[in-house]
Formats: C-alpha cells, sequence, structure tokens
DNA sequence: GCGAGATCGTTCGGATCCGTACGATAACCA
DNA sequence: TGGTTATCGTACGGATCCGAACGATCTCGC
C-alpha cells in the first residue's frame, strides 16, 4: 500500500521479511490497487460533489438506493447501500433529522420498515446526482469504452468469486 | 449499488427519476462495481483471516506498513495506510495498547514519530500474512495472469486520473 | 539571533461502522 | 391453538474515520 516507493521496493522489503514463503505478488499487487483506486475515488466524489452539500458518503448513497427504490426495506436497502442494518439505522436517523428521509411501517408486517425521500429529499437528489455522475464519468474519461467494459467485468467476477467462496463455506458449515 | 435488481432495472428506474439529463451510465455502473469489489474483498479478508486474530482491516493494514517499512514517520504511514493523521493516532493508540507497535521519537526532529514493531507485533505478522496473502490469491485465482495485468494496470489509471485532477485544482488555487 | 510562517503529531467533536444481544412480530407445525 | 423457530429493526459498546483547531517544533529570511 505504500505511495513513496516503488513496487519493486516493496516487493524486496516483502521478500526481505517474509522470507522463503512463497508469496502472490500480483494478486497483493491487484488488491492493493484495487482498495486505492476505490478510496481515491471516494475521497475525490466526497470532496468535490457531496462535500458542499454536507453530506457524507454513506448518507449519499443511502439517498441515492431510497430515491430509486421508493419504499424499500431497510435490510435491502442495507443490503444495496454495502453497510450493515445496525449501520444503516444511524444512518437514517442523521438523515431524518435532516428532513431528508422518511421512516414508515408496513402495515401487513409490522417488524418491517420502509424507506422513503421527503420532497426535500427528492430535491437534493434531483440536484446531486447529476453533478456526481459527472464527475465519476470524468474520472474514467481517459479509458476507452472498451476497456470500462473489461474493467467492469473483472470487478464483478472478484465479487462473485467472493460470494462463491462464501457459498461454498456457508453449504459446508450447513452439512456439520 | 442495488443488488437485488438487474442493472437494466436500475438503469430504467434512474431514468424515471433523473429525467431527460444526459447520464454515463458505463461510469456509473464501472465504479459501483468498484467499490462492491473493494467491500467484497475486504469483508472476505476481514472475515476469513483477521477475525481469528482480532485484528481490525485498518490496524492490519498499519501493522503491514510498519512491518515492511520498520521506522517510518507517521504520516507517510498514514499516506501508505490510506487514512488521515488523526486516524492513525487512534489506531496506533489501540496498536500501542496491544503492545504489538511501538511510538519513538526522532532525535533530530523533535516534532516527528516513527512506529516499529514490537516483536510480538513481527511474530503477529509473520503468522498473519501468509495467510492473508493466500485468500488474496484464491480471490484472484479464477483470472488469467493477462487478465490480473490488465486488471491492475486500470486500477492504477484511475488513480493517476483522480491524482492528477486534483492537482490540476491545487494549480489552479494556487494561483488565485 | 529572531520573529513569521510552515510542518509535525495530537486532540476534539461528530458521524460512521460493525457484531452482538434484544424485544417485537410473524411463520411454522404438532 | 399453543409453542417453537425464524426474521425484523434497533440499542449498545467499542473501534474507526475525518476535518478543524491546537501546541510544539523547525525553517527561513532579515
Amino acid at each position: 500500500m505504500p505511495d513513496r516507493h516503488t513496487l519493486e521496493e516493496t516487493e524486496r522489503a516483502m521478500k526481505d521479511h517474509v522470507g522463503a514463503l512463497p508469496l502472490d505478488f500480483a494478486a497483493a499487487n491487484a488488491l492493493s490497487n484495487l482498495f486505492r483506486a476505490a478510496n481515491a475515488v471516494r475521497t475525490e466524489l466526497t470532496n468535490r460533489v457531496l462535500r458542499q452539500h454536507d453530506m457524507t458518503w454513506t448518507g449519499f448513497v443511502v439517498l441515492w438506493v431510497v430515491w430509486i427504490w421508493d419504499g424499500m426495506e431497510t435490510r435491502h436497502v442495507a443490503d444495496s447501500a454495502d453497510i450493515s442494518k445496525a449501520t444503516l439505522t444511524g444512518v437514517v436517523k442523521t438523515l431524518e433529522g435532516r428532513g431528508l428521509i422518511l421512516r414508515e411501517g408496513d402495515e401487513h408486517d409490522r417488524r418491517l420498515v420502509r424507506l422513503r425521500l421527503t420532497d426535500e429529499g427528492v430535491r437534493l437528489m434531483e440536484e446531486i446526482y447529476p453533478e456526481f455522475n459527472a464527475v465519476e464519468s470524468e474520472i474514467v474519461s481517459q479509458l476507452s469504452d472498451r476497456k470500462i467494459s473489461a474493467f467492469t467485468r473483472t470487478l464483478r467476477d472478484v465479487v462473485n468469486s467472493v460470494e462463491a467462496q462464501q457459498d461454498a463455506r456457508n453449504e459446508a458449515s450447513a452439512e456439520a
């Protein structure tokens, strides 16, 4: 993850520390860059778009999900936003306090809570999202359409690979 | 970011909400998958490797950086670990309390604090990192070497693109 | 020498973030 | 129909996470 050293220096330093053990440097390097890219993009979008609207990354993602899927149940919102149910509770509390989102009970199943945007929340998303997407577009603008497609496919492959391993473990533990 | 809907459904729902505005769906989709992949990999590595050693993601990354670059100054560790200096202060406090890391003043510049691993910290990294890297390797094992290389290059392009835009803004504001 | 300015790590306040435990509710089944 | 089981969202404790402000220290120009 170091920024100040070349990849070669890092590999050499790693070998000095790990010793004779065989390591997969290509995998480590790829995933290291995965995190670095995700952090860089997230910080860039936060600083250039979200900050001037006094909005956090997670708050925006939750708002976006509820904007697109109005009335969605909280656990599905948490899934879509890639955060835990516990985290969502706190984030919704913040957004609710700012008058951007509403919690709404389900009449058929009283365990459920559905989320909706207020008019102010809708207005805000109609203002922010085009700005957000414009910066997204700018970030990948130097990549050809072909590269963006390949990039997206590989990212999806990685997600599927992880989920497949999780499923395999779940089945194995279900047998026991 | 939704998990439960197809890309087509999401695009249609977005168009319904954003209206006639032109959006870059390819960019949105690529970056959405970037975050999803990073989260999935991070969660997988945390659950399969770090959790049994009672180690958080950030704690591990900091430990790894200091392991490789012994005696590094805190601000560079923060840079390498992709966290703020303020966050690092808290994380180091946690690791220090567990006897894994040491804070050490610089004799020539008394503002500086250098970080080192304790013997226990070194022992722990020698134990954890091979496990960590093995799972990293497994995650990308279905990708060909060629695809991993292309993937890594594109990730680096994205990082460079964001940093180039940041630099351009810094120069612009320096002129004013 | 010696102040003005830059840079260091830390503190502070507030917002995530998560695993776990919990109470409420629903679904299942004998 | 009554009891077990599953599932829902939430409260809680503890660890990040960051921007801004701050004291300490160094640097540079005069």
